[in-house]
RNA sequence: GCCUGUAUGGCGAAAUUGGUAGACGCGAUAGACUCAAAAUCUAUUUUUCAGUGAUGAAAGUUUCGGUUCAAGUCCGAAUACAGGCACCA
C-alpha cells in the first residue's frame, strides 16, 4: 500500500530544495494568486483554511503548468486583539506566542504541500513590515487624511478599549461579549468618507462577484436626496435631509436627533427643558443598535416652545426629539411625513400627530423609493400640494427640488452611511502610531527616517484600568523630544487596528524585502494587480473596503499604479462540524487537520475538501466522505498495476479522456472543484474497466489530478517512469475533434413525457430523427389514433411529439 | 424591519443554463473472496404500483399559482434556514 507519509515528505523536500515555487519579478505572463493570510491563532490551522488554500493551490499549480509566472505567497496577520487575547490568556508575551503559533501554522501548511513562495513570507508584526505601515500612516496624516477628533465611541468596559461600529455589532463587544456603552474619546480617524464616491465607482474596475460588489455598495450606503433649510419661528434655522422631497406638503412635524448639535443650540428657548434633557440622557445610554432596533416603540418628546415653518406652505409645525434620528447622519434632523413613511406613521400614532395624505393611490410609502416601481408609478399623483397637484412622483421630485433650489433654500446632496475610520486602539499589540504630542506645536509626525517606531517590550501588556494602552506606562518610551521644536513631548500611545496591516499586505508580497519603499513601482507594475483573491465571505465587506480605500489613497499620491489593485475576489463557504454547526471547542466538533493528514494523508484531505460540495457554500465535515476520497486515491494507485507499454490513449477511452481534460481545466478555473474531482472519478471508473491501461492514459489522469493531489501523482509518475515531474511539465491539451462520440441517445417524448430512447448517429437529420421516433413501439402506443399537432426536434438531443 | 443568499433521494451533491432530474461520492442491502474479519470486487439503491423478469406506469427538485411543446432552471406570491446590516430619513 502507498505510504502517504513518506512519499509526501519526499516531494515536499524536493520542492523546497529546488525552490520550485519561488518566483522572480520578471518573465512573461505574471499571475498573482492570493489567499487571505491568517491570524496565527493558538488553535492552529483550521480545516476551513485547508479548503481555500487547496483551492488556490490547485489554481496556482495549474497556471504554472500553463506557463504563467505565478506568485502564490503566504504571510501572517499577527497584530491585533486575537493575538493579544491569546497571549493574555496564556500568560505569554504576544511576541513569543506569535512566534510559536507561526511555527505551528507554517509546519501544518508545509505538511499539506501548498505551493507557497515562502521566500516572500513576512508577518505584519515584523518591524521591517510595520515600518511601512507607519510610514503610510504618516502619508495619510501629511495629506490631511488622518486627524484626531473627540467622538462618541463604542466602549467595552471589560476589554477597556474602543471598538469600531463594525466590531460592536449588536451592542456587544465582538471579542468578549460584554455590553458596549457609549463614551467620548479622542481618536485618530482616517477620512474614509471622502472616498465614498470613489469606492463606489472603483467597483467598475474590478471583477468582483455581484454579491461582493453589493456588499461594498450597501456598506457605503449612498442616498441621493435634498437638503432643505427650515426656518424656526422667532428666528434661527436648521436643515433637514430627505430622499422624498415630493412629500414635503405632508410634513406634520420635524424630528431632530437627541445627540445632535441643534438641540443644544435650541436649549435656552425650550419650555420643557427638564423633559428634553432627561430624554437626551436616556438616549446617551443607548447604543446605536438599541436606538435603531425595530419594535422598540417610537420613543421621543416634543420640544415645546419652538416651532418650525414648512418652507412650501408656511405652516407652523411642531418639533420632536426622537432617538431614531442619529446626530451623525445627514443633518441630524428629518421632516416627518406620516402619510407616506412607515416609521413616521408609527411615530405619529404613538404621539397622536396629524397625518396629511399628499399622494393618491393607496398606501404608497416613500420607504420604497429605491425601487424603480415607486418612481415609475404613473397612477399615483400628488394631492394637497398646491401647484404641484397632479404630478407623478418622478416629476414632483424633480420640480419641487428645482423650486426649492431656485428659492435658494435647498441643495441636492448625497449622503453616505459610511463614516470615517476610527483608527486608534488602546492596545499594546499593534503598530505604534508614529505621532508626537508637543505642548508647543500640537501633534507632530515623526521624522520618516526614524521609522520604524519599535513597539517596546513591556512586562504587563494587559490594558490598564483607565483604558489607556499599556504603552502609556513606559515613561522612557513615551517621553521624547518634539521633532519640530525640540522641547519635551510625549508619544501617542494608541496603536493601530488589526485592519491596518492587512490593508496593504498584498502589495508587500510583490516586493517583500524592499528596504527603500513599501514596494517599488517597478515591482507593483510588473504584477499589476492581484489577479485572484480568495477569502471568507465575512471579510468581503470590511477588510475589502479598507484595503480598497488604502490602495486608492496610495494611488492618489502616486505610489501604486492602479486605483484598484485587486481584480477578482472569490469567497469560500465555511467547513462546518459534522453536526452542521460551526466548529468550536465548546461544541466538541473541531477537526484537526494534523490528525487527518496523519491518518489519511495530505492528498486525501485536499481531495476531500475540493470534493465536499460547492466551493462557495458551507459544507459539513464527514469522515465517511473523506474515506471515500482516500479510497479514490488508493484506486488511482492500484491502476498502475494494469499498465501496458503503449504511449497512446486507449481507443476505448480516448473520447472520455479528451472530455475530461477539458472538463477539469474548465472546472478548476471556474471554482467548480467538486465536479472536477467527480470527472476524474468517472474517468477512473472507465479506465478500471479496461484490461490494460496505456502509459499515456495513466500519466494523463495523474496529470489532471496533480493540482489537487500533488504528492501521490508525482510519486506514481516517477515510480512508473511516465515522464517529467508535473511541477516541471506543461499542462494538458485536448483534441477538439475528439470530444464527441459518433452516436448519442436520442430521447423521444410525447407531450413532454419520455416514452422512448434510441441510440442514433450524431449526424442524423431532423427528418430521420422524427421518423425514427415515430417507429418506437412504446411511442406508437401514445401517438396511434391521435392527431399530431406538432413535432419539436432538438438536434443531438430529443424529439417531442405533441398530440391531441 | 431591510439587504443578500440558499432550499433537489437516507446523506454530501450534479444537471451542458429551458430539453432524459438525481451524474459522482457516502451510507445501506445482497453476493464473491476469506476459517473468520478487515480490505477489495460485483449487483441493487428517489417513492409508489404492476410483473418471476427484462420492463412498464404514476408521482416527484420547500409550498401555491403562471408562462411553455417542454420548468430544478423563467415569471408572480408564500414559507423556512443562513449570512450581513443602517429605523439612514
Amino acid at each position: 500500500m502507498y505510504n502517504h507519509s513518506k512519499e509526501k515528505k519526499k516531494w515536499q523536500e524536493y520542492w523546497d530544495n529546488n525552490k520550485t515555487f519561488e518566483v522572480l519579478n520578471k518573465g512573461d505572463k505574471p499571475y498573482y494568486i492570493l489567499v487571505e493570510f491568517p491570524y496565527p491563532s493558538g488553535a492552529g490551522l483550521h480545516v476551513g483554511h485547508v479548503r481555500s488554500y487547496t483551492a488556490q493551490d490547485a489554481i496556482s499549480r495549474l497556471k504554472r503548468m500553463q506557463g504563467y509566472n505565478v506568485l502564490y505567497p503566504m504571510g501572517w496577520d499577527a497584530f491585533g486583539a486575537p493575538a493579544e487575547q491569546y497571549a493574555i490568556k496564556n500568560h505569554i508575551h504576544p511576541k513569543d506566542a506569535v512566534r510559536e503559533n507561526i511555527k505551528t501554522f507554517k509546519g501544518q501548511m508545509k505538511s499539506l504541500g501548498f505551493s507557497f513562495d515562502w521566500s516572500r513570507e513576512f508577518s505584519t508584526t515584523d518591524p521591517e513590515y510595520y515600518k511601512w505601515t507607519q510610514w503610510q500612516f504618516l502619508q495619510f496624516y501629511k495629506h490631511n487624511m488622518a486627524y484626531k477628533d473627540t467622538v462618541p465611541v463604542n466602549w467595552c468596559p471589560n476589554c477597556k478599549t474602543v471598538l469600531s461600529n463594525e466590531d460592536a455589532a449588536g451592542g456587544v463587544c465582538e471579542r468578549c461579549g460584554s455590553t458596549v456603552i457609549q463614551k467620548e474619546k479622542s481618536q485618530w480617524m482616517l477620512r474614509m468618507s471622502d472616498y465614498a464616491e470613489d469606492l463606489l465607482k472603483g467597483l467598475d474596475d474590478t471583477n468582483f462577484a455581484d454579491k461582493v460588489k453589493l456588499g461594498q455598495i450597501n456598506w457605503i450606503g449612498k442616498s441621493e436626496g435634498v437638503e432643505v433649510d427650515i426656518d424656526i419661528v422667532g428666528g434661527g434655522k436648521f436643515s433637514i435631509f430627505t430622499t422624498c422631497i415630493e412629500t414635503i406638503y405632508g410634513i406634520t412635524f420635524f424630528v431632530i436627533a437627541p445627540d445632535g448639535k441643534l438641540i443644544k443650540e435650541l436649549m435656552p428657548r425650550i419650555e420643557n427643558k427638564e423633559e428634553v434633557q432627561a430624554y437626551i440622557e436616556e438616549t446617551a445610554k443607548k447604543s446605536n443598535m438599541d436606538r435603531t432596533e425595530l419594535n422598540k416603540g417610537k420613543s421621543g418628546v416634543e420640544v415645546k416652545g419652538i416651532k418650525a415653518i414648512n418652507p412650501v406652505n408656511g405652516k407652523e409645525v411642531k418639533i420632536f426629539l426622537g432617538d431614531f434620528v442619529l446626530g451623525d447622519y445627514g443633518t441630524g434632523a428629518v421632516m416627518a411625513v406620516p402619510s407616506h413613511d412607515e416609521r413616521d406613521f408609527e411615530y405619529a400614532k404613538e404621539h397622536n400627530l396629524e397625518i396629511i395624505e399628499v399622494i393618491t393611490g393607496g398606501d404608497i410609502t416613500c420607504h420604497a423609493y429605491e425601487k424603480q416601481e415607486y418612481l415609475d408609478n404613473k397612477e399615483s399623483r400628488l394631492i394637497n400640494s398646491d401647484k404641484f397637484n397632479g404630478l407623478t412622483i418622478k416629476d414632483a421630485k424633480e420640480q419641487i427640488t428645482k423650486f426649492l433650489i431656485d428659492k435658494g433654500i435647498a441643495r441636492k446632496v448625497n449622503n453616505y452611511k459610511m463614516r470615517d475610520w476610527i483608527f486608534s486602539r488602546q492596545r499594546f499589540w499593534g503598530e505604534p502610531i508614529p505621532m508626537i504630542n508637543c505642548p508647543q506645536c500640537g501633534w507632530v509626525p515623526m521624522d520618516e527616517k526614524d521609522l520604524p517606531l519599535i513597539l517596546p517590550d513591556v512586562a504587563e501588556y494587559e490594558p490598564t484600568d483607565n483604558g489607556e494602552s499599556p504603552l502609556a506606562k513606559i515613561t522612557d518610551w513615551v517621553n521624547c523630544k518634539c521633532p519640530k521644536c525640540g522641547c519635551d513631548a510625549k508619544r501617542e500611545t494608541d496603536t493601530m487596528p488589526n485592519w491596518a496591516g492587512s490593508s496593504w499586505y498584498f502589495l508587500r508580497f510583490m516586493d517583500a524585502h524592499n528596504k527603500d519603499s513599501f514596494a517599488s513601482m517597478e515591482a507593483l507594475k510588473y504584477w499589476n494587480k492581484v489577479d485572484w483573491y480568495n477569502g471568507g465571505m465575512e471579510h468581503t465587506a470590511r477588510h475589502l473596503l479598507y484595503a480598497r480605500f488604502w490602495v486608492q489613497f496610495l494611488y492618489n499620491i502616486g505610489l501604486v499604479p492602479n486605483k484598484e489593485m485587486i481584480w477578482t475576489r472569490v469567497s469560500h463557504g465555511m467547513i462546518l462540524g459534522s453536526n452542521g454547526e460551526k466548529m468550536s471547542k465548546s461544541k466538541g466538533n473541531v477537526v484537526n487537520p494534523d490528525d487527518i493528514v496523519k491518518e489519511y494523508g495530505a492528498d486525501a484531505l485536499r481531495t476531500y475538501e475540493m470534493f465536499i460540495g460547492d466551493y462557495e457554500h458551507d459544507a459539513a465535515w464527514s469522515e465517511n466522505g473523506l474515506k471515500g476520497c482516500r479510497k479514490f486515491l488508493d484506486r488511482i494507485y492500484r491502476l498502475g498495476n494494469k499498465l501496458n507499454d503503449s504511449y497512446e490513449y486507449s481507443k476505448e477511452t480516448e473520447i472520455l479522456m479528451n472530455q475530461t481534460i477539458k472538463k477539469v481545466s474548465d472546472d478548476l478555473l471556474n471554482i467548480k472543484y467538486n465536479t472536477a474531482v467527480s470527472a476524474l472519478m468517472i474517468l477512473l471508473n472507465e479506465l478500471e474497466k479496461l484490461d490494460t491501461v496505456s502509459k499515456k492514459d495513466y500519466r494523463t489522469i495523474l496529470h489532471l489530478l496533480n493540482p489537487i493531489a500533488p504528492h501521490i501523482t508525482e510519486e506514481l509518475n516517477e515510480m512508473y517512469d511516465l515522464g517529467d515531474k508535473f511541477c516541471e511539465s506543461t499542462w494538458l491539451e485536448y483534441n477538439n475533434n475528439k470530444l464527441e462520440n459518433n452516436t448519442y441517445t436520442m430521447v423521444v417524448q410525447v407531450n413532454g413525457k419520455v416514452r422512448g430512447k434510441i441510440e442514433v448517429d450524431i449526424n442524423t437529420s431532423k427528418e430521420k430523427m422524427e421518423q425514427l421516433a415515430k417507429n418506437i413501439d412504446n411511442v406508437k402506443l401514445y401517438i396511434d389514433n391521435k392527431e399530431i399537432v406538432k413535432v419539436i426536434i432538438v438536434p443531438k438531443k430529443l424529439v417531442n411529439i405533441v398530440v391531441k
